[in-house]
DNA sequence: TGGCATAATGTTATATCATCACAATTAACT
DNA sequence: AGTTAATTGTGATGATATAACATTATGCCA
């Protein structure tokens, strides 16, 4: 009976567990690096934990604010710039809002599949897709310093479920 | 002579014809699809094409206005609505901005290189890529709609010209 | 321990990006 | 011409993000 590869965020998994060793490796990680953690920094964290779904800014800070934190706009977008910038969280594009990093691994380039069913989002990886982008910069000449790759569509609960196709 | 293979917006090419090109191209499909290409509409898709940059709407709208359109945001952003539904502008959405469409195919996933250095934005694609995607979609039973892939960071002109590396 | 420099937090105000709601106009079709 | 639907215009508002600056907490060293 083999456990499943990676935590699938669409699926039923021990979310305690898969959050637990996030923030588990969080600590480890900013230890190293001699950054802090602070309060409004983990408590933002713990948040993003909570779903495997993105949160806008303002969805934070409200949750931020109701705990006795600041309330206005710069201490949700201060903590997350933190924590974006320690590769901690990964800013969605395509929704203007911020997820968890799950990957343990450091400075890795996501790519994430956003369930418009469910709206869950699913960091993943791919090294053939590395590759595409990677043969791609070359034949352009060009100098890759981020990528963002986002799939937009519906998962397989959600089309099990009946999600009307779109598209 | 072979001539290029496309051409290439980091690079010098006869841009009167490439978005000359372009334009004729959009007609016709329009044409096609009954759809109507009215005064704003394709003054906003000739404003995008005057340079290989994106532009934010607020820039459009400017435009617009100075020429006697409306000055209010919808002008602008139901004129890029339409476009973009029509697959003749893309949307960057790294940058909040839009783009128009290089490529002739209809409903294609289009893939950005994006310049920090002189902000120019190339639109490519690769069939790698696609099926990477493709590939990475089908292991996580993932249904793909729509796809956001845009690369940022240096084309071969400003790196030649001498522009920092950052990260 | 006290003093200093730096980092972090909080608040006000403002900038930027995007949509709603509704009236006026224009085009398409009978 | 008369009816309908699409398009355009405007004012108001919503949503997202940052600037500027005062205050407090932290780390370090004399
Ligand atoms: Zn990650
Ligand atoms: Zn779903
Ligand atoms: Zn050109
Ligand atoms: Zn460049």
């Amino acid at each position: 009976m083999p456990t499943p590869p990676d935590p699938d965020p669409f699926h039923d998994h021990d979310h305690d567990a898969c959050s637990g060793a996030v923030l588990e490796h969080a600590l480890t990680r900013l230890e190293a690096e001699g950054a802090r953690l602070t309060p409004v920094r983990r408590r933002t964290l713990e948040i993003l934990l909570e779903s495997h779904r993105a949160m806008g800014a303002y969805d934070v800070l409200q949750r931020l604010s109701a705990e006795g934190f600041g309330s206005q706009p710069p201490v949700a977008y201060r903590a997350l710039e933190f924590l974006v910038n320690h590769g901690l969280v990964h800013r969605v594009q395509r929704l203007n809002a911020y997820a968890a990093c799950l990957s343990p691994q450091k400075d890795h380039s996501p790519v994430f599949l956003i369930c418009r069913g469910c709206d869950k989002v699913a960091e993943t990886g791919s090294s053939d897709l590395r590759a595409a982008i990677g043969g791609l910069a070359t034949s352009n000449r060009f100098t890759v310093e981020r990528t963002t790759v986002e799939i937009l569509g519906l998962c397989s609960q959600c089309v099990a479920a009946g999600a009307e196709a779109r598209a």
